[in-house]
DNA sequence: AGCCAGCGATCAGCTTCCATGATCGCAAAG
DNA sequence: CTTTGCGATCATGGAAGCTGATCGCTGGCT
């Protein structure tokens, strides 16, 4: 490695390339960052001198600058140089809140009924030392932020997950099911009944969340779309409703109680792709021996629940 | 983002604490890096101060030092940032050297014959401006390392490839196809000769390559391992001594010369996985038009020979 | 046992670098 | 033509960092 002008570069620098190219002007930026305008003048020239390459086009006067290509393409390095700096971050204080035994664990509501209980059974039986802290957000896009940030170390979802700095393993494929009254006819076929059949019917809905705007699309591309006449998260309310002969409700097979007597639960044989459940963590964060041996247990667990289909 | 103590942090700390690792004592950093053992003693305070951790474990007295949990942690955040930065230095030079219009291949011999001068034909009508650079390695590996050092834009490969910066695309399978003179009686067969059969005759091999380790591989895995009695990287010179009767030769089809009268070329039917031809790019490193362009071409150009087996 | 070699920490001093604040040049808008 | 907003430039003061010397420590060598 040549000592070259490049080790004179500093994150500031960086941190000025991004600022300015967010707020659009030198004085804004200089604001953002609490910096005069001259100094971010002077750190931008530094660094196009340390590139060797004008980064940004100053057209002069009252007219608004912008990125040269350099510019961009730099811009994106140091994107990503800041993104794994907060990993960084986030993993020392992490470990400066003695973290060696501390995991926290992202769940959303209808992941939590089956699997949950049971892994963490086995969980602190195997793993006493590890204090759990487990974050259950109704919101689930919240807790990709939280993984982002650093605020969860990991964190259930329903895969694929978006684009970004993600680590995942898939757990269990979890196929829908549609609950019906136990008196209902559907109930009474010999064949899972098509989609065609069940949008005819008044349904019960969960709360929009990606499991179950996944239901509706799928319903909806029958050609009509679902009368969702009621919705709610909490599970017993909906098969209280669908008990009641209100509606039907087309639910991830994990999150409906089989011991109901007042439903009948129908496998649907694949009509709907069933969701995936998987674990999501930060790719750039450091991997704590709890986090791993979590996994390992989630991936243990899952395997079992897979294996007993007859407890459906 | 909060103004907190990480913006004081600086290259020079991840530098330094790279070195001491390597090197295993703060003198011989320093002198590594052209400070003083002073200088690299206070940087890494300085770091440790703005980490708030204890990094490197000093024992004191002349025992070796070593790093702590959040020492190694943070190493491995400071090589993926170096690497990073080494890619934007790449993609800078790049820029600097006016490459809007450059692009520099990576080949080796066996992908050379059928697919490259198609594809360059194709390629350089369709982009008449893009000044393409080949550059034909016999050594594979060293490929890769041209790629991670920024010296190529995108390299063909066999894939899959190890584990590192790379992003891949996937061209076509090339199968390997059994060589043997035209008056053998294994051309005569019906079938497909098993690998059991071929391996009883003497093999002309080429020199050794991934391409030709996985073949050697699969005959060994016969039981009985191969008689290679001749090698050579030049196709012409291999079938030239197949058609002398020398030997057999197993080679990826995609190198062999059909016209070649002397020899019949046989099918061996997926009884040696064929070899998966790809392109592979530095996935920090910017992609260029150019690049994206070529990529394309290359999949279409692929298409095309795998529709044409007729030629075959 | 005692000396020595090797290592990192510390300190004072000097140099270098960088942010500041004021000023200038520029171009579009009024 | 003046005003206004923006970036460049310059001199200056202050902070940060490197150097060179020195100290304390510990294990191995004699």
């Amino acid at each position: 490695m040549e000592a070259d002008r490049w080790l004179g570069l500093d994150l500031r620098h960086l941190v000025a390339l991004k600022a300015i190219a967010d707020e659009g002007s030198f004085g804004r930026a200089a604001e953002k960052l609490g910096y005069t305008q001259s100094a971010i003048s002077q750190q931008i020239a530094t660094l196009e001198r340390i590139v060797g390459l004008r980064l940004i086009e100053r057209p002069g006067g009252p007219r608004p600058i912008s990125l040269t290509e350099a510019g961009s393409i730099l811009l994106r390095h140091a994107d990503a140089i800041q993104a794994r700096l907060l990993a960084a971050k986030a993993d020392m204080s992490a470990l400066e809140a003695g973290d060696a035994g501390r995991l926290r664990v992202g769940t959303f509501q209808s992941v939590g009924a089956k699997i949950i209980p049971r892994l963490l059974r086995r969980f602190s039986e195997s793993h006493p030392q590890v204090e759990m802290v487990l974050r259950e957000s109704q919101d689930e896009s919240e807790l990709l932020e939280m993984i982002e940030r650093g605020d969860l170390d990991v964190t259930f979802w329903t895969l694929p997950v978006a684009a970004g700095p993600y680590e995942t393993v898939e757990l269990l494929h979890d196929p829908y099911v549609l609950v019906v009254p136990s008196d209902s006819p559907l109930a009474a076929l010999e064949r899972a009944p098509t989609l065609k059949e069940i949008v005819l019917h008044p349904i019960i809905g969960f709360n929009h969340c990606s499991a179950m705007d996944h239901v509706e699309s799928q319903l909806s591309s029958t050609g009509r779309s679902p009368n969702i006449v009621f919705r709610s998260d909490n599970n017993g309310t909906v098969q209280g409703l669908v008990g009641a002969g209100v509606g039907l409700a087309v639910s991830p097979k994990l999150t409906v109680d089989e011991d109901d007597a007042s439903v009948a639960v129908i496998d649907l044989h694949g009509r709907i792709p069933p969701r995936v459940i998987g674990l999501v963590w930060h790719s750039d964060r450091h991997r704590s021996a709890a986090a791993e041996a979590f996994t390992e247990s989630a991936l243990a667990v899952c395997r079992e629940l897979a294996a007993e289909p007859a407890a459906a």
